[in-house]
DNA sequence: TGAGCCTTGGGACAAATGTCCTTTTTAGTA
DNA sequence: TACTAAAAAGGACATTTGTCCCAAGGCTCA
């Protein structure tokens, strides 16, 4: 659920740290805004962001948390559009950033950056259509569990309503379902 | 909801005609299997697909239908995994396709056509992310509404089956949301 | 200290969706 | 034409989720 990228990372600080500017943000920071002109791509140093789309009913969507090496405003470049979503740091983040003129270069100029991008929007894709595909077909409380199970600290990282929205249920809901879960855990270790 | 890629499919017509081998498919086959090696990315020319993912309780999500000028068989080469999705002909279909390894040099040596793929690659994401936080944030009847908004002969194009696999509700709850909005249209019509 | 705010937790009822099952309609075919 | 299978439509009931509320605990800041 807590998307890396290593790949990259270790790329660009071994063989691009000079070309790109870093920048640091406190925890709550907005570093892009919905509906805005993005003019940089970004790529994670360390911390951890929310991406999140904002929708006209005022509900938020969280599409991704991203950590090291995922990036950002990579999409509104190639798309030529505005951003459509937000990113907000959830921890001290850390990032490098490249204005979108030296990312067109770059990617132009250096063939193996180029192969990294790609690869990296197309496990955007994959993971996506994944996730989608998973939350389309099963019950929340299936989501659920599988999260819990790739990362059993969660709630010390997520608020409760943050993984609501990730879930696209309402935090009443996400409780409901945790008290359900807690209770089948009990019966599991009394049982077993 | 049906995707196209008019630039893509221009620029191969004009310019890489003759590098693509072209196929052709009756309505109901499987162009991609899920789960299986892919060895060629495929482009339509023309009729529609749809893109789904079977899942392990038996449920199948549809991703996206695909139309002119859409991509598939890309992702796979990228990630260097087996296909997440299959691919079923609704219509009768012509593609033209291309071997991984020919994908691969063209990637290298044409720069307007490695541009063309990062913005398909790019579109993905964005129309999924937007599609996502949509069905997420809002009820089902106004997924549905938006679409039968864009596409009034949907239902001329698409089974009621496959539409609730690509909304993730059941046939029944498809049915009833369709008689409440015509209920509503009635009203409308009386009213105004 | 205490006021205000955020996070968490949950009761009660309404609304939406799933499950199971039956009937009707449609399309294709022997 | 008659048969068959698939698609479409919907009744009845159970389950899930949303909405609206209230309350406890922790935190900051005047």
């Amino acid at each position: 659920m807590i998307r890396e990228n290593k790949n990259i990372l270790k790329y660009i600080s071994q063989n691009l740290s000079e070309v790109f500017i870093t920048k640091e943000f406190n925890k709550g920071e907005i570093i892009l805004s919905q509906n805005k002109n993005v003019n940089h791509i970004s790529i994670i140093q360390s911390g951890l962001v929310k991406c999140y789309r904002s929708e006209a009913n005022g509900k938020d969507f969280i599409q991704e948390f991203f950590g090291a090496g995922e990036i950002f405003g990579e999409i509104e470049f190639f798309t030529h559009t505005v951003s459509f979503c937000s990113i907000e740091a959830l921890q001290e983040l850390h990032i490098y950033q490249l204005p979108h003129k030296d990312f067109a270069n770059l990617l132009n100029s250096d063939p193996q950056f180029n192969q990294l991008i790609m690869n990296s929007l197309a496990q955007k894709i994959s993971y996506k259509a994944q996730r989608h595909a998973f939350q389309g077909s099963h019950a929340t409380e299936n989501s659920l569990m599988k999260i819990l199970n790739e990362t059993p600290d969660l709630f010390n990282i997520i608020s409760k309503q943050d993984m609501a929205n990730y879930l696209g249920i309402t935090l009443r809901s996400l409780n409901r379902i945790l008290l359900q879960l807690s209770g089948k855990e009990g019966l599991t270790n009394e049982e077993g």
